[in-house]
RNA sequence: GCGCCUGUAGCUCAGCAGGAUAGAGCAACGGACUUCUAAUCCGUAGGCCAGGGGUUCGAAUCCCUUCAGGCGCGCCA
């Protein structure tokens, strides 16, 4: 694609002393108004090695910069070297290229032949899926999407919480009070309630943490009663998040969740056994990591059980040798930042090069009315609840603005669940977020059906210009591209492969969230002034060929972030 | 106590490999639909960028410090 930028700071490479080309790549700014220009050079670092003030070298910059074809006006203001594009050029080569790229728009082969490993998601089973849970799963089904864009092969793990001693007390609860129709009818719920109703018996009776225990034990051995239990209520879990995961959709390459790696365990503790890093304290076994400034990771319990961590390494390990990673990302909430650091420095210890491939992706934790979610005390908002009030908006919406739109129940789901992924992907990850029923269901200014509406406002002009026989071609005039919205437009629209760039550098989905909402707002802007189904066919022609650019760049942004793009709304 | 993170408009947030006058959206108020979908657009109002020091030609951005909030710190995950 064209870039200007470079063009520029090859102009300018042999007119400044010292440095590269590459630096001035690099030194080169996007004035804050564009009445300054399109970019901008800064001159006061100059101005020391050069011995002259930066006004000067503005100046004299701006008279040595050689007539060419890719600026038309360069101004030297207050220190500043601004750059006027030459905006035929520019348009012309950006339109062009967008059209032709399409539905790859911003696609790239960066990573063709490498592996990504993304965790996310991974629910604990028998809980229910509520808003928490989202954000793992909406920032990491991102990521996967984002990466595979770039040409990476990505396998996405849903890392099930599915093992652990809660499995314990969920079978003594049900062998206790439930039954196999009230579960049936129930689902999770019940197993909640069942889960629940156990911590409240327990505080008045120990002796159930002891009988908890015992079926724990007698799982962890194969017990064929505990194991039937155990799987159905794993098949019972699987079922509702499903439900979930087809209305978000998400989907994962593999559900190996922790009990996948209950028999694999063994040779890992005697490998860190092997390499010494193996250390006994107060009758458990860790990994002592005092010399690195932190708490020792914990290996076997006590009573010589494994652990979190335990899991965790033996998960790397087998899905480095599995899937022979590029990189291994971990989508889970900020609490868990000391636990990665902690073993991954064990990885690192064990004499692994590829400690370094390991990315914790944190997330800032969820909260409602001032308190912290948990499934424990019922203070919790389930997704579910959430997607159908939010459908149920939708459909409202469509009901008294569109009442004849054929298929408004699927667009209703489409715009319900992407208000919602949308608004949970719109911050950057790390801020802790409070959930607010009035903000999810709004549907104005910076959410995901503006952006949805958008795109479906730009399919349906040229919807209508397909009818009466206009198409977006490639040899519009772009000459007839001038107006500051046309061109701030374009401009925008240039942006979306660094987006793309610096949201999978920085591991970060917001970055492109924004990115749609600006984008958005340029082409409404654009929109509104400008009509684009005028009688003459050259600026026809010409304005088409941006509201085809437009509509590829917003419909693409919104898949990278999970979104659908109906064409109508 | 120690460590990590956050603090920008009434609210939710951008901007944080230093750069020109700190930007959006929501809420409020005032405008724009006989014309491509008004889930839109335009305007008004709203700020000692938590406080204080420093570095720099220049700091919301970097360093130090104080304060406030969140999270974590051995047998949960």
């Amino acid at each position: 694609m064209y870039n200007a930028k470079l063009e520029i700071s090859k102009l300018l490479g042999p007119l400044v002393p010292g440095l590269e080309t590459r630096q001035i790549y690099d030194m080169l700014e996007i004035p804050p108004n564009p009445d300054m220009g399109d970019l901008a050079l800064p001159c006061f670092k100059l101005s020391k090695t050069l011995r002259k003030s930066p006004v000067q070298i503005a100046q004299e910059l701006a008279s040595a910069i050689p007539q060419n074809e890719h600026v038309n006006k360069v101004e030297s203001l207050s220190g500043y070297l601004n750059f006027f594009l030459n905006r035929d050029k520019f348009t012309g080569s950006i339109l062009t290229y967008i059209l032709k790229a399409g539905a790859s728009f911003g696609a790239s082969d960066l990573g063709k032949g490498k592996n990504i490993v993304i965790d996310y998601s991974s629910p604990n089973i028998a809980k229910p899926f509520h808003v928490g849970h989202l954000r793992s799963t909406s920032i990491g089904n991102s990521l996967y999407r984002i990466f595979e864009f770039m040409g990476y092969n990505c396998i996405g793990i849903n890392y099930l919480g599915d093992w652990g001693t809660q499995f314990g007390k969920l079978i003594a609860a049900y062998k206790k009070w439930g039954n196999e129709q009230a579960v049936q009818e129930g689902l999770i719920n019940e197993l909640v309630a069942l889960y629940v109703k156990f911590h409240q018996e327990a505080e008045k009776d120990p002796a159930l943490d002891e009988e908890a225990r015992q079926w724990f034990v007698r799982l962890e051995q194969g017990d064929p009663e505990a194991r039937r239990l155990w799987q159905w209520f794993i098949d019972i879990s699987l079922k509702e998040y499903h439900k979930i995961y087809e209305l978000l959709g998400v989907s994962f390459d593999s559900y190996n969740g922790e009990s996948f790696f209950n028999d694999k365990m063994q040779p890992v503790i005697q490998e860190l056994q092997d390499k010494g890093l193996l250390k006994e304290s107060q009758g458990a076994m860790i990994v002592d990591l005092e010399e690195e400034g932190m708490p020792p990771c914990l290996i076997l319990k006590t009573d010589g059980s494994t652990l979190y961590a335990t899991r965790d390494i033996t998960a790397a390990i087998y899905r480095k040798k599995t899937y022979d990673f590029e990189k291994c990302i971990y989508v889970t909430g900020v609490s868990q930042s000391l636990h990665f650091k902690q073993w991954f420095k064990v990885i690192e210890k064990m004499g692994y090069d590829w400690h370094k491939d390991l990315h914790h992706v944190p997330f800032g934790t969820v909260s409602i009315g001032g308190e912290k979610l948990a499934t424990r005390t019922g203070k919790v908002v389930l997704l579910e609840e959430i997607l159908s009030k939010a459908i149920e908006k939708t459909l409202e919406t469509i009901e008294s603005k569109n009442p004849n739109l054929e298929n408004k129940h699927e667009v209703a789901q489409q715009m319900g669940v992407g208000a919602v992924i949308f608004s949970d992907l719109f911050s950057n990850r790390i801020k802790d977020v409070s959930f607010s029923w009035d903000e999810i269901l709004n549907f104005d200014g910076e959410t995901g059906p503006y952006v949805q509406y958008t795109h479906a406002r730009a399919c349906s002009v040229l919807r209508k210009a397909a009818e009466s026989g206009s198409k977006a071609a490639a040899d519009f005039d772009s000459s007839l591209i001038s107006s500051r919205e046309e061109y701030q437009l374009v401009k925008s629209l240039s942006l979306f492969p660094e987006k793309i760039k610096q949201a999978l550098d920085d591991l970060e989905p917001s970055i492109l969230t924004r990115y749609l909402v600006n984008l958005a707002q340029d082409f409404n802007r654009f929109y509104h002034e400008h009509p684009i189904l005028t009688d003459n066919p050259a600026l026809r022609s010409a304005r088409l060929a941006l509201v085809q650019a437009a509509k590829h760049t917003l419909c693409n942004g919104l898949h990278l972030i999970g979104l659908q793009a109906p064409e109508r709304v």
